[in-house]
DNA sequence: TCCGTAATTGATCTAGCGATCAATAGGAAA
DNA sequence: TTTCCTATTGATCGCTAGATCAATTACGGA
């Protein structure tokens, strides 16, 4: 019989290989959605035995906060990127309408609404879940005062308005996941109730669809 | 030793026993959500042997997706009840949000928020899931289609704007669940912003909170 | 060139899942 | 009372999960 078909090691700085762990893990997650990230699928994906995903993760419930946190983080970038090129609030807040609702992010609704329901069984996965809102809310927050500021909105609460422009959009795209439909017939409404919300003149949030 | 303490048993008419254990996998999910409806979970809530639950039911995602929709079912009978004793469309617009939006609802916020990540895996449920949300679209869309003919709303897309109500309000619901505050706080404000998609005077559709 | 540290392997453990089925026994009909 | 149908039991199978750890071996430093 042929020798013992083993795997060929390869030794890599502590540091290198974790990053890669991760990287597999968050490639999977972002493909197949949060539920899919098990031990030996992330091992498979690395290309490494499932004992050193063990090795390298406290548990599987901190991997799956990791990457969930990991894969919002890069997600609020782009969207804080996109957003910050535009100089107008009322813009602005278009933009960031009609980013959020282009059907591009169809893989990250999943990753989310996965992570919503998981987080009641996951603690580490809890806390990621709320810190990356606040992420959320934070940046929504600072368009709706500049807003406020330049005289283009008008509310007394942009916290509060915040969350529920945040809540809104992401139940529509939760919805249009579950339905398999386009969430971007939705953005121009959308955008008429953020005005109602914002205290902004009808029409003044310009989306491109 | 003592005798092996089998469970006595106690023979009923096979429709009364597979209600009892719809009726067991019911309770379950509304006290602790789909995941936690397992073969053995349900059997014991239900006092009977594990065989049996398998025996009333083809499969475990079948009686899944059917306590979603009885859940499901229950409530769109509750909220039709409140709304329908309302005559005047902008109120009962008012009634809807107020309703869904009292925070008495979290448990079944858990059910449907773990339904959609489910249905990704679940086929059955992903049909219940679709034909519950349209029940609810139906209902939304009468009151709007209500509200247009007295003159009240004005819009030209009772349905789309329908839908996009419900996104809205289980969006809100859910981040009030993640987050671990109350979701009357966003009553009020949600109001406002359905005015401006049902084409109505603004301040038009009361709330109580 | 050799040695020793520690990165890596993969078998193995426990736990839980849905599903299956031969054996058992309750209770209505005769 | 006895009989027989079938509702019911619970052990069992096959599978997958996360976690653990003794054994192995790659590779940098001496």
């Amino acid at each position: 019989m042929s020798s013992t078909s083993s795997r060929p090691r390869t030794r890599k700085a502590p540091a290198e290989r974790a990053a890669e762990i991760i990287a597999a893990a968050t490639a999977i997650a972002r493909e197949q959605g949060l539920s899919a990230l098990t031990l030996r699928a992330v091992a498979e994906r690395a290309g490494v035995a499932s004992g050193l995903v063990a090795h390298y993760q406290p548990s599987m419930d901190d991997l799956v906060a990791r990457v969930y946190a990991d894969l919002v983080d890069e997600e609020v970038g782009d969207v804080e990127r996109v957003v910050g090129a535009v100089a107008d609030p009322a813009a602005r807040l278009g933009a960031l309408i009609d980013t959020l609702m282009d059907g591009e992010r169809e893989e990250l609704t999943v990753v989310w609404v996965e992570g919503w329901a998981m987080a009641r069984r996951n603690d580490a996965l809890a806390r990621a879940v709320r810190a990356q809102m606040e992420r959320w809310q934070t940046l929504v927050e600072s368009i709706i005062e500049d807003g406020c500021r330049t005289g283009a909105f008008s509310t007394s609460e942009p916290g509060e308005v915040a969350w529920e422009l945040i809540g809104m959009i992401d139940g529509l795209n939760a919805q249009s996941l579950a339905r398999g439909t386009d969430t971007t017939r939705f953005a121009a409404r959308t955008a008429r109730a953020a005005e109602a919300l914002v205290g902004a003149r009808p029409g003044s949030v310009p989306v491109s669809t």
